[in-house]
DNA sequence: GTTAATTAGGATAAAAATGTCTTATTTTGT
DNA sequence: ACAAAATAAGACATTTTTATCCTAATTAAC
């Protein structure tokens, strides 16, 4: 469903979110620690992440990344996705045919169709600073225990 | 969201369903040709199928691959799914976690659960010989024109 | 029986995804 | 200034997925 890269990406954001609660910033080896993840290549997602605008960096001592102000309110999972690996996940069909659509359905369209709709909109109604504040009350979680 | 080889997989049945509408077998290359993939990949994807019990093979001249009378009234798309990648599309956590659940949830686990029971009802409810009809009347595809 | 057509299976190859390592650059703290 | 800590970037390595090729085995047609 999502790629590897794509759930080090949402989680590292979400991690991010929640420090930016507190107006923290974390370093990559805090970051792969919170999310379950090879230090190495979440730094890796992580520059994709700043490259898209999503996270910003600062290097140095105490350096790190951390999520702007005026970015995190309006923060979805929709962007993150779409910036890791486009949007083929809410757009293409799902059996791959170029031209699939209502007029030229592939065997899976007419139920598909519907779902993937449900997809995008999920992905577009997850706030990350909602998300960021359910990690803080425990609703919801990074990592396995 | 599902792999090529799944893809071919589907595809590939659904052809040979429609052939065993007309009590027919086929071989590697037509079905290849019929659903716009590589041959020699194709045939591994039906050995795959084989193995699994859903379609049938025979060797030698005038040989090639068919779906067994008997199997075809129930066979689903879920089948086909499971037998080439597993359940792991219509159990796993979306991000990954070992243990999500209700009591136990990744961020994305309340939104993302009944899509993932929307996905796994699709595939259900999504009969082989169903499709193969409507592939005769031409009211789906499996190819792009 | 011999030949041709076909699947089975194994080896190999290429491409993509995942992951690691090393060096350069930047910044802070001393 | 210097050392330490951190990200950036590129090279490299591994694993998985996708794809190809070759040989053996089997079957039908002649």
């Amino acid at each position: 469903m999502l790629s590897k890269t794509c759930e080090y990406a949402i989680k590292a954001t979400l991690y991010l979110a929640q420090k930016a609660h507190q107006s923290e910033r974390a370093n990559v080896k805090t970051i792969a620690k919170a999310i379950d993840s090879p230090d190495a290549f979440t730094a890796k997602v992580l520059q994709q992440l700043v490259k898209h605008g999503i996270v910003t960096s600062v290097k140095g001592t105490n350096g790190g990344f951390f999520i702007e102000p005026q970015t995190l309110p309006n923060l979805t999972l929709l962007q993150i996705v779409v910036a890791i690996e486009g949007d083929g996940l809410v757009k293409d069909c799902v059996l791959g045919l170029k031209n699939c659509s209502n007029v030229n359905p592939c065997p899976m369209h007419d139920k598909y169709a519907p779902i993937r709709d449900n997809i995008l909109n999920m992905l577009q109604s997850l706030l990350v600073n909602d998300l960021a504040t359910q990690l803080e009350q425990n609703m919801i979680f990074l990592k396995s225990k």
